[in-house]
Order: C-alpha cells, then structure tokens, then sequence
DNA sequence: TTACATAATGTTATATTATAACAATTTAAT
DNA sequence: ATTAAATTGTTATAATATAACATTATGTAA
C-alpha cells in the first residue's frame, strides 16, 4: 500500500488525468490536455511526473516512454512492477501476481544479489487481437 | 542460439562497436564513434540499431535508452532478457537463468496468457558499489 | 543472366522526449 | 515569524527518434 501523500495542485492535475485514462499517457499528450488548467511548459509535466513515479502513484511504460496510474494496491514495493503490453493495440495492464512478485524479489543472480526494485514487460497480444 | 545472419556494412560496423564497449551504448555515441567510418546520418544508426535488435545481435536497455550486444549464448528466444542495472555506476549485466526465463516464458496472468517476449531489468547495486 | 522484389543506404528535414539554469513562490517544521 | 525544503514558472536547449524520398545493393526465380 502506498504511504499516503498530498499530491500539489499540478501532480493532482496529472494524476488525475492519466487516472481517468484508458491507457498510458505520453508526456506532451498530457502536456496538451493540461495546457487549458494553467500547465505550460514541458518541464511542469515531467516534475510532477517524477514525483508521482517516486510515490508509486503512477509508473512509466519504458519501452513506451508512457504513464500509467497505479492500480496496484497489493503492491508491497514502489518500483516493483510487471506490466503487459499488447503489440497490437498497445493497451497495457499492470499484473498483480503474488506469485511472480515473490519470485521476482527473491530472485539471485550468478552472484547471489538479490533485487527489490524491477521493471518487467510482456509483450504479446491482449485477448481482443488475439 | 541465433539464427546466424550476414551483416551488412552498416550492420557490421555498429555492431563491432557495441560489442567491443563494456558499456551500454547511446544512439548519439554510437553516431559520433562511427562517423569516420562514413556514417553519418542518425537515421543510418537507428535503421542498423533496429535490425540488429531484430535478430537479437543486440539488446536495448529501455530504461537507458542504450543498447548492449548479447553475450547470452544460451537465449532460445529473441526478445525475451533481463537485466541487472546498477543504480549508481550504471554497469549492466544481462542475465543467462535457465530458471528465470522459465519461469518468465511459464508465467500466466490471470487470463492464463502466456508470454514468449519479455524485458526484465532488475535494479540495485553491483558488486563495486555495494 | 535478366528481371523483379526486397532490403539496405544516403540525405535532409523534422518530430518527439527530456533536462539545464535560474528566479519566484509556497509549504511545512521549528 | 523564521527558515529550509519543496514546488512552481519560465526560457532555452539537449537528447532521442522518425518521416519522406531518392538511390543502390542483394537475393531469388524464370
């Protein structure tokens, strides 16, 4: 569970639009629907984006330079996540899975190191264009 | 182990250079590094960069907008790696578990989707930096 | 070996993603 | 109230990536 934080006017602002989307958000196309409450610039955008990643409340798609907002109330780790990714329609599912979490953070390499912190992309095709 | 591929000239230069650093290389690194080789186009790096993902001579970190060759002789399926990053010297290691990618190509979500394409990148300290 | 399709190249321009630098303002904790 | 830390606003620019089009090379089948 997410420690709780008072997000500011413009994380707030963010937040809520890429919450209400369907599908991640690519930062000028939240730029562009933000511009009419007073968000100008580039650089608002990604601040607020920073931040909302650093609290777990949204995570970036890294093969799609995109947010999601977190939907992910099991998750024990912030920067813990696994998402789904059709290649067709490009929608993108966040996998809460015990499961593969568990196995993931226990996970040694040839060295022994464990990681807490992980990001793990599916590609394949969702149920629609399958 | 890879379908083996004649490189083109391009192809070949570019990938000499990535497999030859001990680091990740930027698209614009590369570019510089091999402009007194004739290449001088950014266009004529990416087209190379993306064929030789394509036939998994080389893998791109998405986190860091990189890319590494392959050293993984035992990876069945293209498209389907993990990675470990350090956080603070930004080493990158690509990781050979028979286990992992078992595990990762065995994984279902919970339509019971299984996923042959994945990209893992696990992030902490390497064994300098810790 | 010619013809044809496919892939790769070269080139210019431009789109997209992201950060540097600095001043001003707000917020939270003494 | 004072002050440190975080956030905001703003301009400029850096870094990453693709569009569009003309040309050349390569592989394959008649």
């Amino acid at each position: 569970m997410h420690k709780e934080h008072t997000l500011t006017k413009n994380q707030q602002i963010i937040f809520d639009l890429i919450d209400k989307s369907p599908e991640p958000m690519k930062a000028y196309s939240i730029l562009f629907n933000v511009q009419k409450k007073g968000i100008k610039a580039p650089l608002q955008v990604y601040r607020a984006l920073d931040k909302l990643v650093e609290i777990g409340k949204i995570h970036k798609i890294e093969s799609r330079n995109a947010f999601i907002a977190c939907h992910n109330s099991s998750c024990q780790v912030a920067n813990a996540t696994a998402f789904s990714i059709c290649e067709v329609c490009e929608k993108v599912t966040e996998i809460s899975s015990v499961g593969l979490s568990k196995y993931l953070a226990n996970f040694k390499d040839k060295d022994g190191m464990k990681y807490s912190k992980y990001n793990l992309e599916f590609f394949g095709l969702c149920k629609k264009c399958r």
